[in-house]
DNA sequence: TATGAATGAGGGTTCATTCAT
DNA sequence: AATGAATGAACCCTCATTCAT
């Protein structure tokens, strides 16, 4: 596919007073309900900026286009859920498996209470999907999962971690994905978190006893 | 999100006559190279009907509408490695987890092989998701994958099997998703392969063992 | 000033049928009037559609762009005029000076004729100023003008004459502008053309006079 | 062409204080930088404002829109230029070709020092040309060319003076432009100013030859 | 049956100007 | 006096779909 022009995404301006923030907030809100009610392909700015109650020029002071409004929020996202899930990575008094557990049941529990933005956003993504900044958080989500890897399979070389590390978090962002755009009850999220829980375990177990065997 | 229309989907008329079927053929192959070379928000029917050397008026005889052209590629797609995988998951003679092996390596393979396509399809998703004919697609392929769990896990009772069915089948095919849309090298893709390979052999091993221990 | 895009200007496709050569030249005819009686700034292409009678969209069948009608309103005035112009210079029993004269004169009054376009074309000008086609049509006018002066001055060296050329072609075009803006009537403008003539014919003479004292 | 609203275009109010005088001329400074750089379009009163470091606000106290900006350049221009030729026309010690030419050359470098600013600022004209200002600028410019005029063609009548005063400056200005838009050499442009001095020189001594004659 | 011209609502974005603070 | 946030009409252009030929 041919690349295409992928323009500036980030904030225009740090919004300096109260009365900015609130309208980046509004027009924040309003994104989400927009995206959550309409879905991806009728997510206007037009349309934002009415459920915002605020004219487009005021959107378009704040966000240099349409992207940066998707960005914005996917990027809030992943700053929220990156933390929690380090949070709980980092739980240095729990052994490794049990740690990894939680993660993915949080995981996919947040993806599943709010399926339906979730969902929009993922449509959205070829909108703001080649701006350099998202590499960044991958990179950032890339660097605490490393840290948990290096915690958990001390024996493994660090090359066969650093694969495992983007394999794992490949896995569960794609699945959690799948989850929630499948929309289920939080008790067949349960049972999907446990299921993905166990496989990553008996992976990583395995690797470590491959480790072990070539001694 | 709200239910959006999702209009017909299915092809218009069934081709009867042979010219009919070279100009169904032609508007799929014109679809493809547009969606590859063009991506997802630049697919139109103007586009397609340009590529293809056919007018519009006769694209619209036989595709209701857009969608429709998108959804048949995606179905044809789903047809095509659906058999392949059947194919691959029914060789009797060989051992379950390496037909399991077998299976996830040729899927990612082809997942690769025509990485562009597959993201513009799936960027083109929310235009031919909600269609009914989706699940059917999804069911026979549940079907499929269930027979060779029913022979790869005997001793597991039949509501497990069938989770673990759903549950294999939504990772292959997320983490497929991933694969291709990361763009990766043959050999780099034989080595996620790989990895995928043993994590859901070291799962399905650990729902018999899970199971022995039971008695 | 910094190299902006300059789209592309040229037809989008050649009008094949009746009913398109309609349309053209009915959108040609519009962007006249709306230019003339709107001046460039309120030159829309919605307004241009209305006015003749059409749909945005069938517009943009024609014209890739607003430029583009433009650059053609002036292109079509250069390949008049540029053909008037070239048949009076090439008038070869008449004496080179007369000719000039003539020529500057149905230039000047070619100009002041249709005024009120010209001024609002020349405003648009930077619209389709960049464009190579306008390069073209200029050589064009360059290469006919130095066919007479080869006549008119056969003593002057070549470089010479290409400079005089480029001299006398510039100095009538801009003077034209001016007074095709100043909308003077047919008589002042005949007056204007009348010292235009005058005036070139001295230069002209004095070229050859300077050359003959060299000898 | 319908005449347009041509809204107030003087100064809002006579800067009264060295603190506003600062800020009148750091705002046109700035409209300078920015049309030179960016071009007749792009020249908004929000990107004056922030070049000039000057909020929007302020900037409407001193200039009532933004064609008041682009005048008052355009004026200022005018006032230095018209001065720097009126000082050589007036130099009656030296012989009135020579001044002639001297005003040629000068005047045609200084349109090309500028040139991009020049182009941007004549891109703009429609928005100020119609202003009532303007035509004073015109007349002190012909009275400044006519005074030449009286003292170099004393022996020509009132009336065919005016005429040619009024034609030796449109021509000049028309031709100055044109220089300026095509960004020459200072060589190159050398050389037009020569020929353009040669061919109005040559143009008054055949309107005194030609009453020479008369007698 | 095939064509492709025609439609026009709708999309993203800009910008001169105002006015509450 | 100075600020700069807010406005919203207006601009250019695209595209799914129809229908006269």
């Amino acid at each position: 596919m041919k690349r295409r022009k992928s323009p500036a995404i980030s904030a225009r301006k740090p919004p300096q007073q109260k009365r900015s923030e609130r309208l980046v907030a509004d027009v924040l809100e309003a994104a989400v309900r927009v995206l959550a009610r309409e879905g991806a392909p009728r997510f206007t700015t037009a349309r934002v900026a009415e459920e915002a109650g605020v004219s487009v020029g005021s959107l378009y002071q704040y966000f240099p286009n349409k992207e940066a409004i998707l960005f914005r929020l996917q990027s809030d996202e992943w700053d929220q859920t990156g933390a929690l899930l380090e949070g709980i990575l980092a739980e240095s008094d729990k052994p490794a498996p049990d740690r990894l557990r939680s993660m993915v049941s949080a995981f996919f529990q947040s993806e599943r209470e709010e399926a339906s933005l979730r969902t929009a956003l993922e449509d959205a993504a070829p909108l703001y999907r080649d701006a350099p900044e998202v590499r960044e958080h991958r990179e950032t989500g890339m660097r605490r999962l490393l840290r948990f890897m290096n915690e958990a399979l001390p024996e493994v070389s660090a090359s066969e971690r650093s694969f495992a590390a983007a394999f794992v978090m490949t896995t569960i962002s794609a699945v959690g994905k799948s989850v929630s755009a499948e929309a289920r009850s939080k008790s067949e999220t349960d049972a999907w978190a446990l299921a993905m829980g166990d496989m990553l375990c008996a992976y990583l177990q395995r690797l470590v006893q491959r480790k072990r065997e070539q001694r």
